[in-house]
DNA sequence: TCTCAAGTATAACGTAACGTTAGGGTCAAG
DNA sequence: CTTGACCCTAACGTTACGTTATACTTGAGA
């Protein structure tokens, strides 16, 4: 009944993959013996042979040394089928620790990212500007909203970041040049605008398209230059920065978005 | 502003989880060269270093050699970010292999549980006869529905099959005894009842819980001998065994179950 | 200040799992 | 009976470290 064909290194190495060297080699160590009778001493493989074979490179897949994928082929109770459970509990712990890897790698592209959208965007100010400013962001709003923050930044591609940055600054600028001014001026409250517009434009990338900044928002926003060294750090753009730009946003925000 | 910390040998290895002995002959390959101007010789890590470190060991995870992962490492536009890029691509890559083989596995294992099941049902039948039965059945059903058959089979607990054979044994020795009788007698009815109820059994194991076998159902099943050499085939349990069995399964059916 | 265990270095041999010649039989087709 | 495609054994080469062996440094404690 059964066709009990046999086959030669050629083959076998043809129809699994291995070198014949290898079958060489598995023969020499005891690993795989093929019948020898035909004596002229070729190897000849039948049916079972493959069988085996194919669970020899299944565990070599799996980083066993043949010395352990020995023993797992000797081991109790080791007919096909526990050989096969058993293969596939190390195949899915394989898949398990190759999840973990991408997680891993996935985590470190997520940082780096942020890293390097945070360099665009306070690239061209003082690094102790930027570490301060940090710290006292951290004490405001907590150390896990920060990593929020962070995760956020991550998401953006480069591009979009320069653009941002480049508007920002432009804006920064003009404020600074406006300092004196009154904030019912035209020209301050026309930058006060563009300001308004840009913060809604950056909610809107972050929290999706129909996210308008409220009125409160922007309220908080001005004010969040709460105490005298967060003041300070803002002077960067020029004397009188801070109070000048709250002072025009928290006008605007009466004017136009109905604050109280 | 970087603490820029340095790292020893012993340290490196504890944190990063190689061995001392690989970071020397890192070291001696070129692949990872630390700082070693402290003029004692020691060699000095810092947190560049680890990075790089990191990359090779998930290279080294997925088995390059250490000269694949040295040009990996060098090739253009080589930043960290496309390195990791890279990684992912190949860890997914990975991940799909190991997915085709444990997919792989599980289909080797259906079949040999089908076989061992198959082996239960009709391991003490001539083979000839099985095989006949076989081509027959294939030749009925189409040899897709075969595969379907085979892959119910395939779910059943050995246990189950074996109480199942058990039981079907009896009811067709019982059957073979009662040739002769007519179909209306009771005892010949009594052992049809066992034998509708057995496949009532084997239909809510494999369909579900509440899925009887209808009349119709079990109409064809009587008349699944349709032809002279599937009738002999059945004389196996007996002479006229398929003819009684046919006849006292229609009887049943007819009065119990309201067929036509 | 000396001491000594713990850490570091180089150097060199060992090993696993084959790859790669080298040198020489076997077989089937023409 | 040749010839080309296979097959064999034997033995050295290779990769990526492990494992001694021998010797220098270092930092905490007697």
């Amino acid at each position: 009944m059964q066709k009990s064909k046999v086959y030669s290194v050629s083959q076998v190495s043809k129809l699994v993959g291995v070198s014949v060297r290898t079958l060489h080699h598995y023969d020499h160590i005891k690993l795989l013996r093929p019948a020898r009778k035909m004596d002229n001493g070729y190897r000849y493989y039948n049916q079972s042979h493959l069988i085996l074979l194919q669970q020899i490179l299944i565990y070599r897949a799996l980083d066993f040394t043949l010395e352990e994928i020995r023993s797992l082929l000797n081991a109790e109770s080791s007919d096909l089928f526990s050989q096969l459970e058993k293969q596939k509990q190390v195949l899915n712990e394989r898949q398990q620790s190759i999840a973990n890897m991408i997680n891993s790698v996935e985590v470190t592209m997520t940082n780096l990212k942020a890293k390097k959208n945070h360099e665009i965007l306070f690239g061209d100010i003082p690094k102790e500007k930027v570490e301060r400013w940090g710290t006292l962001e951290k004490e405001r709003l907590g150390s896990e909203n920060i990593e929020k923050k962070m995760a956020v930044l991550a998401q953006f591609d480069h591009e979009i970041m320069h653009k941002l940055k480049e508007e920002s600054t432009e804006i920064s600028d003009d404020f600074a040049k406006t300092i004196g001014q009154t904030f019912d001026n035209p020209i301050v409250q026309e930058i006060t605008a563009k300001h308004y517009q840009l913060m809604n434009k950056i909610s809107c990338v972050v929290h999706g398209e129909n996210s308008q900044v409220s009125s409160e928002q922007y309220v908080a926003m001005a004010n969040s230059v709460d105490n005298k060294e967060m003041e300070e750090l803002c002077e960067f753009y020029g004397q009188g920065y801070a109070e000048h730009a709250r002072g025009a946003m928290l006008y605007y925000a009466k004017k136009n978005l109905n604050a109280k």
